[in-house]
Order: C-alpha cells, then sequence, then structure tokens
DNA sequence: CTTAGTAACTAGTTTGTCTAACTATTATTA
DNA sequence: TAATAATAGTTAGACAAACTAGTTACTAAG
C-alpha cells in the first residue's frame, strides 16, 4: 500500500484486465484476493481524486473551501443560499465562512444580496463568471463520469451501489468513541 | 444535490433498496436514472469518508500530513525512510517536512535516528505509542471494508474494479491543460 | 418593553504552509 | 588533491487560513 506515486497522471490508470478474472473454484483464497484488488482500486481512485482537486486549486489559484463554496452554489443557482448553510456544509466556524465569503467577493466569484424577509441574514450568489470558470475547469468531468457508468447493466449497477453503501457504512464508524481509555 | 447532512454520522446509510431494482425494458431513463443513482452513490461515500478523516484528526489532535506521515511510516516499519522521501509523499516543501517531523517528534509519535551511510540525512521512526494510536482508531476500520468486500461475487467484484478504473480515468484528465502537461 | 436568541461580522491569535538562507556532508572535477 | 558543485536537512521570517471571543443588528417570546 503505497500511495507515493499515484498522485501524478496516468499512474492511476493499471489496467484491471487479468486482476479480476475468477476461478471455478471458489476458495477463501481467491475471496481474499478479490477483495485486496477491490479496495486497491478504491484506494487508487481515491487517489486520483485528491490529486485533481490539489491541480483544480492552483490552476484556479483557489482555496479548498472556496471551491467548495463554488462548486455547492453552482450546483443549483436557482436555490438562495446563506453563510450559515455553507457553515454547516463545510463544518467551519461562522467567521471562516466570512472571511471565505470575504474573499469570494473579492475575487468576483460570489456577490452578497440582502434577505427581504429577515435582514439579519444575507443571500450568496455566484457571479456568471465563477459559473465559467468552475465549468471550464470541471464541466467536463462530470459529463466523463456519467459517460464512465451510463453504459452499465441494472445487476452491475446494483453491484457498485450496494458496495458504495457498505463502504460508506465502514468508514461512517471510525472514532466516534475514543479517549475513554487513554487520555492523561 | 444537498451535501449538506451527509458529513454527519449514520445518515450516509440510506437506504439503496429501491432504487437500483431494474426494468424489463433497460430504456434510455432506466439508465440515466441508474446513472444517477451510483454518481449519487459514490459522493455519499466520499463525503463519509471526509468526514471519518475529519473526526480521527480531531480525536488524534492531528493534522492531516502528520496522519499521512504516520500511517505511511507504520504501513512498513521495517523500512527505514527519510525525510526526503516524505517530502515527496506529501508533496510539500522540506521545510515543511521539517516542521511536520518537529511536531511528531514533540509529540513522541516518532524519533530521528542517525543514517551511518550519509551523515547527511537521518531515518525517521514511528515509536510505539504512534502504532497503537492509529491502530487504535484506524484499525478496525480496514477489517470493517475488508469484511464489506469479502462476500462479494466475482462478478460484482470485477464491475465494481472496472467502475472504479473508469472513474480513475475520468477524474484524472481534470486541469491538466493551463500549465505544463503531465510531467515524469 | 424587556430579554433571549440568531445571523453575520470584526479583531486578535494560532497553526501550518511557503521561500530563502544556512550548516554539514558527500560527490565531482580541474 | 584542492576547489567546487550537489545533496540532506534545518532555521528564520512572511503569509494565508483557520480558530475563539466579542460586537452589531435584527427577530421572537415573555
Amino acid at each position: 500500500m503505497t500511495d507515493v506515486e499515484t498522485t501524478s497522471r496516468g499512474l492511476t490508470s493499471t489496467g484491471p484486465t487479468e486482476e479480476v478474472t475468477y476461478w471455478y473454484g471458489d476458495e477463501p483464497t481467491d475471496r481474499r484476493r478479490r477483495s485486496k484488488a477491490v479496495l486497491e482500486a478504491l484506494r487508487i481512485y481515491r487517489a486520483a481524486e485528491v490529486a485533481m482537486r490539489r491541480r483544480t486549486r492552483d490552476s484556479m489559484a483557489m482555496g479548498e473551501n472556496e471551491l467548495l463554496v463554488l462548486r455547492y452554489l453552482l450546483r443549483d443557482p436557482t436555490r438562495r443560499v446563506r453563510p450559515g448553510e455553507l457553515t454547516r456544509y463545510l463544518g467551519l466556524s461562522t467567521a471562516s465562512t466570512t472571511a471565505i465569503l470575504d474573499r469570494l467577493e473579492r475575487s468576483g466569484h460570489i456577490t452578497r444580496a440582502a434577505n427581504p424577509e429577515d435582514r439579519r441574514s444575507i443571500f450568496i450568489q455566484a457571479t456568471p463568471r465563477a459559473d465559467e470558470e468552475v465549468r471550464q475547469t470541471l464541466g467536463n468531468m462530470h459529463d466523463r463520469m456519467l459517460a464512465a457508468v451510463i453504459d452499465m447493466s441494472p445487476e452491475e449497477s446494483a453491484a457498485v451501489v450496494a458496495f458504495l453503501h457498505r463502504m460508506s457504512d465502514a468508514v461512517d464508524g471510525v472514532a466516534v468513541d475514543k479517549r475513554a481509555v487513554d487520555s492523561p
């Protein structure tokens, strides 16, 4: 399990051709080997995604959270999003959210608009420029992802979705207790 | 469409039961619906993982990169790892690596040892305490992940692995232009 | 009308990164 | 062999982005 080189383009697409061909007698050894191949593929995907995030962040000269905010806003441009919602989404303090919005406003990616119904709060809107920039760098990715799944059979889709849900459950259980044992 | 609540425990495991059942006539509409379900499941998994990382980091009072270094060191405790290797792994400057190692040394998670063959360089070793702490928080996760895939059929494994490889390729192509293209 | 609660912001601090300069050591070459 | 270049890691100082604590403006409840 070495993450080392997988962050550079090309190395993440190691051909799966033979790794997953299966046996007639489905012995425990084979199952273990297949399981490892699946987890390895997942790890490679994660590495590819982390690398993509960094490239995008660099090419847009923008922090991770700023980018997340833009993507969140652009996901449904009709929705009225307030800073508090972004605070919960990012899991940061309200102060940090304010700072992020300041930077995005200064760089011309968002605007702050008054909320007529509650004059304490405001609405955040992505500018056309933000839309264009994000679309230019990430736009094709979603299309490619969709193209990569559109040809899957119902059975394949079901297997993948079930797998992802089990994985989500697996990572959901980490570090929820802790500090009961060894705190100083 | 909203990432908002998916970062909290439990909400990531929305039952997939009906979303993926399939039709007799496999019309384009169904295929599109299935595709969206798959990508949605992937997005939920990602959110679960990000949340897990944060919980771990918080519970160990440690930065993301410190944790990455420890996991890297503990992956094969017999190997002699030098700071330069960690620098390349993390993709940071050598100065930042030094700072990270300073923090880890001060908190008792690593030790610096001399390299007798090249007195400019040193070896980094994780302490037993680091091993125990990491194992305690993340140890079970790998077991749970393995348990979540060990029962998959050869066909299911193949479908999942192929899916992950296609996804890796899809994200690999983002934002590679703009600057010097892929470098070796 | 007062008091409590909420939404966002400001100020000041801490953390973790960066670049540039530095020390010590090893490798190359004139 | 002496001079020079290259390498490994550290130190110093600057900056970006997070945090906590406190403020302002407003709404809701007694």
